[in-house]
DNA sequence: GTTATATATGAACAGTTATTCATATGTGCA
DNA sequence: TGCACATATGAATAACTGTTCATATATAAC
């Protein structure tokens, strides 16, 4: 017999999933995993829409991926948690290797 | 400055993410993660369409997260590498924890 | 208050994707 | 060869998702 998640576990293990299933939250992230920044800085960085950023910080944000701060007009992000990094790693060692 | 993958394995990182982010694959993972089995099986183990279980293979044997043999009549899939695994138990810890 | 800057948000559109159905291919056996 | 079983595949559909545009909200400085 076979020991599966739950459902609900297991749509939210997916939904975790997609958030790393996109090239430009990937790149957000790849940025945010040197240090803390704003959307604009972010925007510039990645030569991306202001507001397809935003889009994308918040979906981050609500699966708690990141973390947001105000500073003065700024919003400042950075990564909530160390398994966002590791699981990247061990996608990146998938794919290089071979 | 900041060290970003290439475009082209930004896109393959997201690309075998997108593979975890469907309830689906992962169901079909987890089951595979007991052992080999065969389409039938799995289909009926996760009482899904044989159609939707071998178009969901297909994909996860092009990507090389399972790999595939014949015997007989029947296709036998086993998970191709243990990253899958690591990559879903960090999943999983994450949406656990809070 | 007004204005400027930074970020967020809703709606619309285009592109992608999972599922289903019907059918094709492959294998074993009589 | 013919038939039954196992799996794969193509097309169609419905649902979902990322981006853009326009605009709203928030903050600071004046």
């Amino acid at each position: 017999m076979i020991n599966l998640p739950s459902d609900e576990d297991l749509m939210d293990l997916s939904d975790l999933f997609k958030l790393f299933g996109d090239s430009t939250r990937l790149r957000i992230l790849y940025v945010l995993h040197e240090g803390e920044m704003n959307v604009s800085d972010i925007s510039d960085t990645l030569e991306m829409n202001q507001s397809a950023v935003s889009h994308q910080l918040k979906q981050l944000r609500i699966n708690k991926l990141v973390n947001a701060r105000r500073e003065g007009k700024s919003m400042y992000y950075s990564l909530a948690d160390e398994h966002v990094h590791t699981i990247i790693s061990m996608g990146m060692e998938h794919i290089l290797e071979e």
